[in-house]
DNA sequence: TAAGCTACATACTAGTTGGTATGTAATGAT
DNA sequence: ATCATTACATACCAACTAGTATGTAGCTTA
């Protein structure tokens, strides 16, 4: 019997289930067997699509993080109101994820704290989706700034890190405790924190 | 010839090395044959002194990680003026933290973010840090409330909270950028955010 | 239809891992 | 001085790992 092949098909199953199992275990204790197993893919195709393990990391997040993070924080880029924008998706998403999304922790950085120390190439790709998100952030509360709905006298650049590391850090305190509850107490400081940066509260 | 034994001496020694090991490579990845080698001593003598490698890690987050936090945070309980006492122990770690420290990221926030979901006895210990962590800052800050140096409609527990996962965030973005500046923006931040928190910054 | 390349499949290897079984010398109690 | 216990030391093992060598069937092109 004929069996159909379908390489394009057969590479983003393997990314997919590479990305979950990375998603749980982190990269290195990632077993390629598992993978297999998962995609019932065997490794003589495994090894066809890519030249080794790191190989396949790379590609998982160059194409399966990478626009996971990017959608999850587009709609600020594109907002005229930065401050509503960001408290909207803030609240979003933590409605959206699941018990069990929030124990697994952020994809994004995971693998920035397993591997940016450790190998070159991840953390070139890891901090240039950070630096993305960062850089759209403070594109956006400049535009903010502009349109009348940011104070004028903070460093959107500053901001944008502090927003970013806080996002992470919270995500991070939330996996380590494994409660929801977390989650909800470190945003709302990051909720009070955005809150200043409109021009009602400035202090004169 | 009679070689002397110091159980007390080699037990501290692994434990030593064991908390280098994994800061360096996290817990999964640490080989106990790299800390025998680094210890000079041998399997045997190990698996006297610990039943596991588990058993080992456990030693670890109690006896060498815990007193670690405890001692660079300890200032800030102990402070009639939490704000300012927060502010000099952030100041005084980014000068202390040579750049191989933050290349390696904070060790309690590396074991979370690797073990939380994996292995409830690391859970337990480490979140259990991280709460005497945020209940001393939440002390300190509802002591700051009575003496006038904390404004008295804020949160306090919230508030520790996002101070924490703040400083775990922004070190776990240097640790991705592998730069010192990335740590020192979203102190910035963190240190704006405190400095919202003194009476004399309240909006009426 | 023949040839050649692509997309797999199977079987194997070398290295590393945590863990164990067994032996022995130092130490402390009687 | 004897004896048990503590504190090691050595040698080994089973499991798992990423990676490779080799074979073959489907597909495309000529």
């Amino acid at each position: 019997m004929s069996v159909k092949r379908q390489p394009d098909l057969t590479r983003q199953r393997l990314l997919e289930s590479a990305f979950a199992e990375i998603h749980r275990f982190g990269f290195r204790s990632a077993s390629l067997e598992s993978i297999l197993k998962d995609t019932h893919v065997t490794k003589g195709a495994l090894y066809h699509h890519f030249r080794n393990k790191t190989d396949l990391g790379y590609a998982v997040v160059d194409e399966v993080l990478k626009p996971w993070v990017e959608a999850r924080w587009l709609p600020i880029f594109e907002s005229d109101n930065p401050i509503d924008a960001a408290l909207d998706v803030l609240n979003e998403r933590m409605d959206e994820m699941s018990d069990e999304e929030l124990a697994l922790g952020c994809p994004l950085n995971n693998l920035c704290q397993e591997m940016a120390g450790l190998d070159c190439g991840f953390q070139k790709r890891l901090n240039g989706i950070l630096d993305a998100w960062r850089a759209g952030l403070a594109e956006a509360m400049r535009h903010g700034q502009v349109n009348g709905t940011v104070r004028t006298d903070i460093d959107p650049e500053a901001c944008a890190a502090f927003v970013v590391s806080s996002v992470e850090g919270g995500m991070g305190m939330a996996k380590a405790s494994q409660e929801a509850n977390t989650m909800r107490l470190a945003m709302t400081g990051l909720a009070q924190f955005l809150e200043t940066m409109r021009p009602t509260h400035s202090v004169q």
